[in-house]
Parts: C-alpha cells; sequence; structure tokens
RNA sequence: GGCGCGUUCGUCUAGUGGCUUAGGACACCGCCCUCUCAAGGCGGGGAUCACGGGUUCGAAUCCCGUACGCGCUACCA
C-alpha cells in the first residue's frame, strides 16, 4: 500500500461552513496528495440528519475552492469511487453490516433509549469505571432476534468489541498508541433511521475508496480503536493513520466560535488574502525545519511531510496572521491591487466616485507598504477619494502656528502658477517658498499635509500632492485655511 | 470518573545525547533612515526547556512518576 500513489480524504460534516480547523485538516490531505502525486478526494459526511443544514455542502465546496484547495474526486466533479456524499451511500453501508452481523462481529440491538439510559445511570451510581453497553442483545436467541426484525420492533447494529485484547495502532505524528478493548464500547454502527454512525461509513468509505492515508484531527483519536477493529473484522488492510494536533482558541481550549471567527468566510470576508490564511493556517503545526515563513501554495506543496508535523495544539494568533497578510499584500503586482481595490470600492462609500485606473495605481504605489489589508487603501487614506471634512485635531495643536494660513497662502499661490507640475516640480515650489519665508521646509510640510489630507501621516508629501493634482491642492488649502482655527 | 494525547520565550516554532551562555518569526521596546506614518536596517527585553526522580562523563533531547492542559467517553461528526 505505501508504494501506491497515495490517496487521501477530506471528510466533513455538512455544518454550514468551513471551520478553519477543517480548513488546515484539508490543506495538509491537499499537501500531501500534492507532494507525492496523490489523488486528493472530498467526501461528505452526511450521515447524521438531524444536523441537515440547507446549503451547506454548496458552502464547503466554495470555500475550498476559494482557498484553492482543489479536489480530485468528489461532488460535482466525480471520480471513479462515488457518489461521495454518504446519504447516497446506504445500501452499501447496509451491505457491510449485514456482512458483519454473519461473521458475528456485530449484533442487531432493540434495547430501547430508556433501557440504555438507566443502564448509564445504574453504572454510574456503582462510580465503574467507564459507562458502556452490557451486550445484552448479543444474548438474544435467533428466534428472538427473527421475531423481534419480523415485528419491526427499532433497533440498532453494534460492533461486538471482544474483551481482554490490546487494540495497537500506529500513527505517523502520535507514533505507537495502544487502547484496551476492555475501554472501547460496542458502538452502534447502523442507527435506527437505518443511516450508519460515523464510525462504520468513514471505514466502509475509505476502504472502497482506496484511501492510503488517514489524516486528521487528534478529535478522532480515541475513536480509532473501533475502526482498527473494523478494518480487522472486514479482513481489509488497515490505512496509514496521521492524527493531526488541535487549532486552540488563546485560553488552550478547542478553536471554538465563541472566542471568535472560526469560518474561513469570516476571514475572507473581513479582507484575509487567500494565500496569507493558507500559509498561516499551514505553519500552524508544521515547519520544514529551516527558518522560512513565507510561502505560497507551491512551496508548501515542494516541501511538505507529515513526518515533520507537530503533536501539541496551536493557538491561532491573529498578530501573525495579519502580519502574513501585509507581506502577501506587498508581493502581489499593482495590477491585482488594482482590481481588488476596484471591487472594494464598489463595496465603500465611494462606489459612485468616478476614479481612473491611473489614479487608483497611483494610490496603490504610495500606500502600499502602509497597509496590511485591502481596505485600507480606501480607509486609512479616505483624503485621496474626498476632500477633508475635519482635521487631526492633535496635528492642529502640534504644527498650525499663528503665520501658518500666510505662509500656506503664498504656497497656494506659488503652486497655483505651475503649469501641469510633477512631484518634483512640487518640491522645488516648496522648497522657493520656504526659502523666500526663510522658515525651513519641515515647517511647511506638515501644516500642509493637515491642509490636504486633514491628517498627520500618510506618504510623502509631494506624491501626495502629485496624486491629489493642482487644482485640488489649491482647494484644499485654501478650504483648510478658513476652516483652521487654533 | 475512565481512557488517550500533549507540555521549549506572551504566541507560532527550531532543536532527535555534546556544535546551545537554547536559534528564528510575530508582538513589544529602543536606535538608524526620514517631511509624517509605514516599509527596511540594527539592537534590546523576554524560556530555571511543566515539575520531581533516574540513566549517562554529559539530557530540552532517553526512562519512570507527578502536575497541568486538551480530546474522547452519543443511535454527532
Amino acid at each position: 500500500m505505501i508504494n501506491e500513489t497515495p490517496r487521501v480524504r477530506f471528510a466533513p460534516s455538512p455544518t454550514g461552513y468551513l471551520h478553519v480547523g477543517g480548513l488546515r485538516t484539508a490543506l495538509y490531505n491537499y499537501l500531501f496528495a500534492k507532494r507525492n502525486n496523490g489523488t486528493f478526494v472530498l467526501r461528505i459526511e452526511d450521515t447524521d440528519r438531524n444536523r441537515y443544514v440547507e446549503g451547506a455542502v454548496e458552502n464547503l465546496i466554495k470555500a475550498l475552492n476559494w482557498a484553492g484547495l482543489n479536489y480530485d474526486e468528489g461532488p460535482e466533479v466525480g471520480g471513479n469511487s462515488g457518489p461521495y456524499l454518504q446519504s447516497e451511500r446506504l445500501d452499501i453501508y447496509k451491505k457491510y453490516a449485514d456482512e458483519l452481523i454473519e461473521k458475528g462481529k456485530a449484533y442487531y440491538c432493540f434495547c430501547t433509549p430508556e433501557r440504555l439510559k438507566s443502564l448509564k445511570e445504574e453504572q454510574e451510581k456503582q462510580k465503574l469505571p467507564q459507562a458502556k453497553y452490557d451486550k445484552h442483545c448479543l444474548n438474544l436467541s435467533k428466534e428472538e432476534i427473527a421475531n423481534n426484525l419480523a415485528a419491526g420492533i427499532a433497533k440498532v447494529v453494534r460492533l461486538n468489541v471482544e474483551q481482554n485484547n490490546t487494540i495497537k495502532f500506529d500513527d505517523i505524528i502520535r507514533e505507537h498508541v495502544e487502547f484496551e478493548s476492555n475501554n472501547v464500547d460496542d458502538q452502534v454502527l447502523i442507527k435506527s433511521d437505518g443511516y450508519p454512525t460515523y464510525h462504520l461509513a468513514n471505514v466502509v468509505d475509505d476502504h472502497l475508496m482506496k484511501i492510503t492515508h488517514v489524516i486528521r484531527g487528534e478529535e478522532w483519536l480515541s475513536s480509532t480503536p473501533k475502526h482498527v477493529l473494523l478494518y480487522d473484522a472486514f479482513g481489509w488492510e488497515r490505512p496509514i493513520f496521521a492524527h493531526l494536533p488541535l487549532l486552540l482558541n488563546p485560553d488552550r481550549s478547542k478553536l471554538s466560535k465563541r472566542q471568535g471567527d472560526v469560518a474561513v468566510e469570516d476571514y475572507r470576508d473581513k479582507g484575509y488574502l487567500k494565500d496569507a490564511l493558507i500559509n498561516f493556517v499551514a505553519l500552524l503545526g508544521w515547519n520544514a525545519g529551516d527558518d522560512k515563513e513565507f510561502y505560497y501554495m507551491d512551496d508548501l506543496i515542494s516541501c511538505f511531510s507529515l513526518e515533520r508535523v507537530n503533536k501539541a495544539g496551536a493557538i491561532f494568533d491573529l498578530q501573525k496572521l495579519n502580519w502574513l497578510n501585509a507581506e502577501h499584500l506587498r508581493k502581489k503586482s499593482d495590477s491585482e491591487l488594482l482590481e481588488m481595490l476596484k471591487s472594494e470600492i464598489q463595496k465603500s462609500k465611494f462606489k459612485n466616485g468616478n476614479y481612473s485606473d491611473k489614479f487608483l495605481l497611483l494610490i496603490i504605489q504610495s500606500m502600499k507598504e502602509r497597509v496590511s489589508f485591502i481596505k485600507e487603501f480606501i480607509d486609512t487614506c479616505t483624503y485621496f477619494y474626498e476632500a477633508p471634512t475635519e482635521y487631526e485635531q492633535k496635528a492642529i495643536e502640534k504644527n498650525w502656528k499663528p503665520d501658518i494660513p500666510d505662509q500656506l497662502i503664498k504656497l497656494k499661490e506659488e503652486i497655483a502658477s505651475l503649469n501641469n507640475p510633477t512631484k518634483e516640480d512640487y518640491e522645488h515650489a516648496l522648497a522657493k517658498v520656504s526659502e523666500e519665508l526663510n522658515v525651513g521646509k519641515g515647517k511647511l510640510i506638515h501644516p500642509l499635509r493637515l491642509a490636504v489630507s486633514g491628517q498627520s501621516t500618510g506618504p510623502g508629501m509631494f506624491d501626495l500632492l502629485f496624486i491629489l493634482g493642482k487644482d485640488e491642492v489649491v482647494k484644499r488649502i485654501e478650504a483648510a485655511v478658513k476652516s483652521i482655527s487654533v
């Protein structure tokens, strides 16, 4: 099996959105498949009818595609091992459950929820180490079973776990793991509604779909003995397991909605780049063994290996994500940024404004080093899109001296006299006025910036003037001189 | 409670018995650059490697125990 080209799968249950932990699991599966020329399968684990969510599968696929995790087989794209929705494979599970019953590895259970409940309560009262099903229905006679079946009494199928065994298996990340079979419950395999539980379905499907490596979250480690028992009962070869460490909240509990955003859609909507999210999540629990921190998907593919995945959970730290987002943003070409900015403008209050590509490109070039998110090309520098309506109070106090208005008027006149000024022309104009007035350039620049942008921070002064253009600069200086008073 | 997994700067991590006075990155602080803010460069603080025992000439690295955290303990996945 190891020599075959690997086939891996991401098997989420459709809860309505893609969890970032799920994104990381999917990513590691994808990277492993691509790295080894293998196949990445998407399988939807929708065997819980109570949890059915409208449109969930579509959302999941959309999020996966957005992140660039394109699967080779699965819903919508098809493949030779379908169907890829477990709800469409019910007859298959039934067949294999029957095979298990025949072999004595599983059995019908007719116990009512009430009996199960009181059994559990009784066991808890006796302070038994663990609450387990008591195999009551394993002792039913053939006649009793036949009668119950014929009478249509509600039933489930349970795994018949042999006692006093040690269940052993290997895991790429955890190495060797052992469980005592006495601690393993006779898990329900087929529910009373005829749907399989995860345990049966995932084993049957992984085998039928020829999955070679099961790469999933650590929350599955405890139920792996059940899966191992099933492989053995069927006489099937076990896949290679790799249980990934969990993603954590800042308080080290399992990453959850309560403590922030968990859906990849949330991050997408907040303006995170898919490259940054992928880069970040890849590094949560894995590294190549060197100091490299900036990766594109292709780089990840070429150096990923399961052997280098960590054992311990990792806190999802927004600060580092933000930094990576800025890094990835700066690596984008101006034309890519232009397209992103244009669609961002459509979502902003400036959507009705008429801005040329040339103008927006100038904004991008001047602001690129100063932003972490696309939307900051708008809201950290609204002065590019509209004249300032108010002026930063602190900056007024610091730089707006009594003789400033007169000086700025002089500068304004100088600028007004320029013909089609370049950035350098503005610079010369300011130098000239500062000399005539005998004041330092800095004494002029700061109030000028305030007058023209309303702020004390931003791109280089002369870039700013050039981008705004002569007429706008003149207008803004006049407006500022009128409205700013100390 | 039981079972399982884990534990290196605040966070992500390097480290697989001597190269380590434990390295890098994010964040933080300072300096340089400079018209501001960034970016960039340089530097700084920050980890008794969870704790306690062993093994060894030598341990973050191997073994045992303890503590703590997390996961599982469903006719959920």
